[in-house]
Parts: structure tokens; C-alpha cells; sequence
DNA sequence: GCCAACGTTGGC
DNA sequence: GCCAACGTTGGC
């Protein structure tokens, strides 16, 4: 099992949206790191859900992989913000996941926490002007930010 | 292939 | 709202 990171601003789309839907289309992402990543993604794997953009941002709960390899539909839709004209059905551009959520964290784990635990090397959201949406989390920091989600 | 211009992300 | 960082675009 794999460990990820994906970032969402909850203006637009945070925990307690994906908790009430249960399930969600992990649309919208149009950066060819952040897509191969998702295409490596399988059934299971665990995603920590961090809120972007917002104050203070930090990771805010967990998600698994429910369904791997989702062609993101919003690529088709001219009137998307997602929209990208150089897609069609038969050559699809932008693979995604269904995700499901898991749960909430009892306190958000900020930013300024993470980095005062992680290097930038382990935990690449802590990279100075990071901008990647997804990213993978090695298995022991992955474990370690289990274990202060619980306090 | 280089790189300046431009648009976006995201912390503050 | 500001702006640094960074990815993308497009002229050459």
C-alpha cells in the first residue's frame, strides 16, 4: 500500500464535502506530475487530504483509493474551467482516481507542524514554493503523521 | 532548444 | 491583496 498527499482548497472542495459525499471524481488536475502520479495510484492506497489556501493550511484527514485509473470527465466539458481542447474520448489526457473518504483528524496538522517534523527532502509539501498537487508520502512519514493525528 | 512573458498557486 | 515561486506558452 501506498501513501500520497493530494492538496484541495476547501473554498472549493474540502474534507467535510468529501465527507458528506462519501465518495468523489478527483477532477481537475492538469499537471503532468501530479497526473502520473495518480495513474500510479491502486485500490487502497492511502491519501492524506491537505488543505490548501487557507488558514493555516495543513493536512486535515485521510482518504483511500477507491477507484484507480478514472478518465476525469471535465477534460470534455467545453464549459469546464478544466476544459482542454487538445483531449478526446479516444485519446484522453488526464487520469485520475475516485477517492473515499476515511476519516477527519481530530486537529488539523499545519503547515508550520510539519515542518518543524519533516525535512523537505521526506515531506515535499514542506518544499519552499512547492506548487505540486499530489505527491507521494514515503511510508515512515507517512506513519509518523498517523501517530500525531491521533495526539 | 532557448528563454522571456505570462498565468497560476498558495503562503503570508 | 501581495508577491515569490514555478509551470507553460510561444516567438525566434
Amino acid at each position: 500500500m501506498n501513501y500520497w498527499l493530494m492538496k484541495s482548497e476547501p473554498d472549493v472542495y474540502g474534507i467535510e464535502d468529501l465527507k458528506r459525499d462519501r465518495t468523489t471524481v478527483w477532477d481537475g488536475v492538469r499537471n503532468y506530475q501530479a497526473r502520473n502520479f495518480l495513474r500510479s495510484m491502486v485500490p487502497g492506497d492511502r491519501v492524506f487530504f491537505y488543505h490548501s489556501n487557507t488558514t493555516p493550511p495543513g493536512i486535515v484527514g485521510l482518504m483511500k483509493v477507491a477507484e484507480p485509473n478514472v478518465i476525469d470527465p471535465t477534460q470534455f466539458d467545453a464549459k469546464s474551467k478544466y476544459y482542454d481542447p487538445k483531449a478526446t474520448k479516444d485519446t484522453p489526457r488526464w487520469q485520475t482516481v475516485i477517492v473515499a473518504f476515511v476519516e477527519t483528524f481530530p486537529q488539523i496538522i499545519t503547515l508550520d507542524t510539519l515542518r518543524e517534523t519533516f525535512s523537505p527532502d521526506d515531506l515535499w509539501v514542506v518544499r519552499q514554493g512547492n506548487r505540486l498537487s499530489v505527491m507521494p508520502v514515503p511510508e515512515a512519514v507517512a506513519e509518523q503523521i498517523l501517530k500525531q493525528a491521533k495526539g
